[in-house]
RNA sequence: UGAGCAGACCAUGCGGCAGCGGAAACGCUAAGUUUACGAGGAAAGUCCGGGCAUCACAGAGCAGGGUAGCUGCUAACAGCAGCCGAGGGCGACCUUAGGGCAAGUGCAACAGAGAUAUACCGCCGCUUCUGCGGUAAGGGUGGAAAGGCGAGGUAAGAGCUCACCGGAGUGCAGGAGACUGCACUGCCAUGUAAACCCUAUCCGAUGCAACGUCUAUUGGUGCUUUGUAUCUCAACGUUGGCUCGACGGAUACAAAGUAAUGACGGCUUCAGCUUACGGGCGACUGUAAGCGUAGAUAAAUUGCCGCACACGACAGAACCCGGCUUAUCGGUCUGGUCACUUG
RNA sequence: CUGGGUGUGGCGCAGCUGGUAGCGCGCUACCUUGGGGUGGUAGAGGCCGUGGGUUCAAGUCCCGUCACUCAGA
């Protein structure tokens, strides 16, 4: 990853769903917050409800390959966590990349944008 | 050929592209490049046992907890191996918390005359004719009613006597032992200790967020040391729950030191794995040679494509080992058994 | 990592030392009322989370297992 954090605080998680913008979908949500750093923060939450072990461990893997091909796409400065829920486990990487490259990205900056203007 | 039993093993494979983790080498440093390596049989549940670490320890007892046929294996175990007893299966084989109710206490609903001691209906004898005595074969209740069954015996009966079976005691023999066999005595004692309990035996406590090293801050707080003041000779405190015993005077104030935070270590080389030879029925073990085989910290071991087929289950290390238990698509191999058929 | 607790009718709970599974609310039917509520009577609804074992007999005792939950480091 070329210009990300990874985020490891609970308060940060915390604020992030108060005061934060989200995405949803059915395979997972997406807050965002700008930070006003130079770099972005990035997070992953597999909770117990999604499965076993390996259910969450291949959730994760594929949220950071999604992150890791679109990172160039995205805006620098912003705090990012994404929420897999269940519907992830049921599809190739490939849908979900894609997803993300495309709808996920586009809705990311149109968030920011918003935020940043209000 | 069919059915069934026991044990061992495997856990989709190969190739291409991209990517992740720590390590080593190269590189002045950095960026980076290259190389080999990178989840499991249960990594799981955390149910036992041990290592390791810290704390506490003069010592003893109690309490608490575990274990429960015998002999062995092991670092240890509630594990494993072999054997004994009991039960099941035609058999291969399987199951088994399997010490002690003649140390004591408790409990045994309902039914039944009576539940740990009895006599309701019966049977027999006597008789003042409705009672007394003797019985426990038969009836019925129950999970259980003073061993079972047959014969003798008797007024009727009864281990009252005898044979067989069962159980108990004593002796002898065999065995390492659990136990087994034989002989004699002899029939009095229900069940339940996964009821309290007794007996034998084992266990110090806490857990890697243990613990160690370095380090930022200094207001309060805890601990340690030193000094001052006050109180008192019997209390009080410490000794991981209690008692004995042992040790220490206690409290307040001041000063100095120390802890927290973060980073690093602990962190993988060992009760290690493989092979060969030897010991042992076996669990296991001895010797020799070879091998190095995850160590992360939001947490890596993957994504996509192609080919093959049986179409891919359960599932992800987090200090480390030995077991146990539970989940699991399927497949392979070995050795027994039974039934049928053919030679 | 360690140590506790709870699973019982639709919901909330009893059931202690083993011996016929109960209570409140809710549900159904009937009575009471001109009608409804209240009140009364009767009734339905449970393989006691799950799999074994001990016992004559298990919701209760023992072992395994599943789910939920609490506390501590």
């Amino acid at each position: 990853m070329l210009y990300t954090v990874i985020m490891r605080e609970n308060k940060d998680f915390l604020t992030l769903y108060k005061k934060g913008r989200y995405i949803t979908s059915k395979y997972s949500v997406i807050y965002i917050k700008p930070n006003n750093r130079p770099y972005n923060r990035f997070g992953i939450t597999a909770g117990k409800k999604i499965g076993n072990a390996v259910a969450r461990n291949r959730a994760k893997r594929l949220i950071r390959l999604a992150y890791r091909n679109s990172e160039v796409k995205l805006p620098i400065g912003i705090d990012i966590v994404i929420v897999a829920r269940s519907g992830i486990l049921g599809i190739k990487s490939d849908e979900y990349c894609g997803y993300f490259d495309k709808y996920g990205v586009m809705e990311i900056n149109k968030a920011v944008k918003k935020l940043v203007n209000h």
